[in-house]
RNA sequence: GGAAGGGUGGGUGAGUGGCUUAAACCAGCGGUUUGCUAAACCGUCGUAGGAUGUCAAGUCCUACCGGGGGUUCGAAUCCCCCCCCUUCCGCCA
């Protein structure tokens, strides 16, 4: 949500950051309709102010016995004139309003300009590829052919998009989360959450997915939407409420499940564990200081490479250019993970500075230690990492010649002291 | 699901139609006093928007007591709907 004083101030600046995503004018249109309704709103004024004193006049004169019938009939003929004045304030400014509220963040200076992902720019690369002795599998043969991995059972239960996984490959998912869990929070700082996983309609409208985008939600009969991340209840933990600026920077990570309807994603993915309705994912979420938000961000980066180089996985990150960022985000880093099956490097993490966008949704703030006023907070979310991609990862990084799959050391003490797994009988 | 009680500024909390311009206290900020600290005393202290003004200081106005609607000349206060919290009952892992 952008600050309407903002637009009305610096439009063409506005104008000329929404252009890097691609997006048109708006800010004299914004700009007009802002002052139709801020005229609209002092005429209201003016006549409630008039009603007021009215009011003010017969309360006095009937307290003495009086007649208020001069008085009486001044609010009379003001009450249909301020009837419709309020009605066009309010109409103005929910039009207005409603075009805010469609409108993503502006890029940050330093974000490349672009409009697709072709025109990322990678950053740098972390780890070599492995090189096989034979053609390397993609993972959902390579979890077939151990017996671990069954999409028809899935798709018997809940249809395409899902996934049943067994014996070692369901507790290498466990084990995996467990794994990210304690690295955020034993080394990197940060708290462990563990949130609701149905939402009401505000939490989603403060990150943003509402109200634009819940198509690419699901939705409970109760009126309860499914979280397509844990970014929407951890950074609403803070919704609402007043920081004390010593607490900052809020550091906190959850394992949750994540509900995605992939509407407008048919035909991409289809096969295998990339892409599903229901993934988990462990989500960093920091709650910072404007001045330290940037630095916060390379530090949420590191949080979430530090998996990957833990595990031996070779990654590259990326600097996503402004037509490939989502809605919220000001700024973003995705980190790919080298997949051999499919030949490339894959989306494994992404990590997002919002900078005060979605504070001034949530209505987040902080106080300085004698401040008078207070600021909006930065907010900034990241994976860390998706953990359903992690364990393809490591299925395709891992694959043996003979049909199993290694077990990174790491994991280890996850996995009860299993080093390999191996086809199941 | 049923019943009852609640939701008021940063916090606690008073307020049953005009005396509220939301009391009081705490916290905060400024000051006085003071070897230091503490205490005491005095002052100040909500948010948003608008008008005016030199993009200042200041002055004035409006709205905001969980959200939305209604009654009324006038609503924190009365009525309706919704949300949330607490307690009890029922059901339940």
């Amino acid at each position: 949500m952008h600050d309407i004083r903002f637009i009305r101030e610096k439009p063409a600046f506005f104008d000329k950051a929404l252009a890097r995503r691609g997006l048109g004018s708006v800010a004299l249109q914004l700009a007009e309709l802002d002052q139709r309704r801020r005229a609209a709103q002092t005429a209201f004024q003016e006549m409630q102010a008039k009603r007021n004193e009215a009011s003010r006049q017969i309360g006095e004169v009937k307290k003495q016995g009086g007649d208020a019938a001069a008085q009486l009939a001044e609010v009379a003929a003001l009450k249909e004139a301020l009837g419709t004045a309020e009605i066009q304030e309010k109409a103005l400014g929910k039009e207005i309003d409603d075009l805010l509220m469609g409108i993503p963040n502006l890029p940050a200076d330093d974000v490349p300009d672009g409009k697709d992902e072709t025109a990322n720019v990678e950053l740098r690369r972390n780890g070599k590829p492995p090189v096989f002795s034979f053609a390397p599998l993609e993972h959902d043969a390579i979890g077939e052919r151990l017996g671990l991995m069954d999409f028809g059972a899935a798709a018997k239960l809940s249809g395409a998009r899902f996934v049943v996984l067994k014996g070692a490959l369901a507790r290498l998912e466990r084990a995996l989360a467990a794994f990210m869990l304690d690295l955020h929070t034993g080394e990197n700082g940060y708290t462990e959450i563990n949130p609701p996983f149905l939402v009401r309609d505000e939490a989603l409208f403060g990150t943003g997915q509402l109200p634009k985008f819940g198509e690419d939600l699901f939705r409970a009969n109760t009126g309860h939407w499914l979280i397509p991340t844990a970014e929407v209840p951890l950074t609403n933990l803070v919704q609402g409420e007043i920081v004390d600026e010593a607490q900052l920077p809020l550091r906190m990570t959850a394992l949750t499940p994540c509900f995605r309807s992939e509407a407008g994603a048919a035909g991409r993915d289809t096969r295998g564990m990339i892409r599903q309705h229901q993934f988990s994912k462990v989500e960093l979420v920091s709650i910072a200081h404007p001045d330290a938000s940037a630095a916060e961000h390379e530090r949420m980066t590191a949080c979430a490479e530090m998996v990957l180089q833990r595990l031996g996985l070779p990654y590259r990150v990326m600097a996503l250019c402004c037509g490939d960022m989502g809605f919220s985000a000001m700024k973003t880093y995705d980190i790919e993970v080298w997949l051999p099956g499919q030949n490339c490097y894959r989306e494994i993490s992404s990590c997002s500075n919002c900078g005060d966008f979605q504070a001034r949704r949530m209505n987040a703030r902080f106080r300085g230690a004698g401040d008078k006023g207070t600021r909006f907070v930065h907010t900034l979310n990241g994976s860390g990492l998706a953990v359903g991609r992690t364990l393809v990862a490591i299925l395709e990084n891992y694959q043996q010649s003979d049909g199993a799959v290694l077990v990174p050391e790491a994991l280890r003490p996850y996995m009860g002291g299993l080093d390999r797994i191996v086809p199941h009988v």
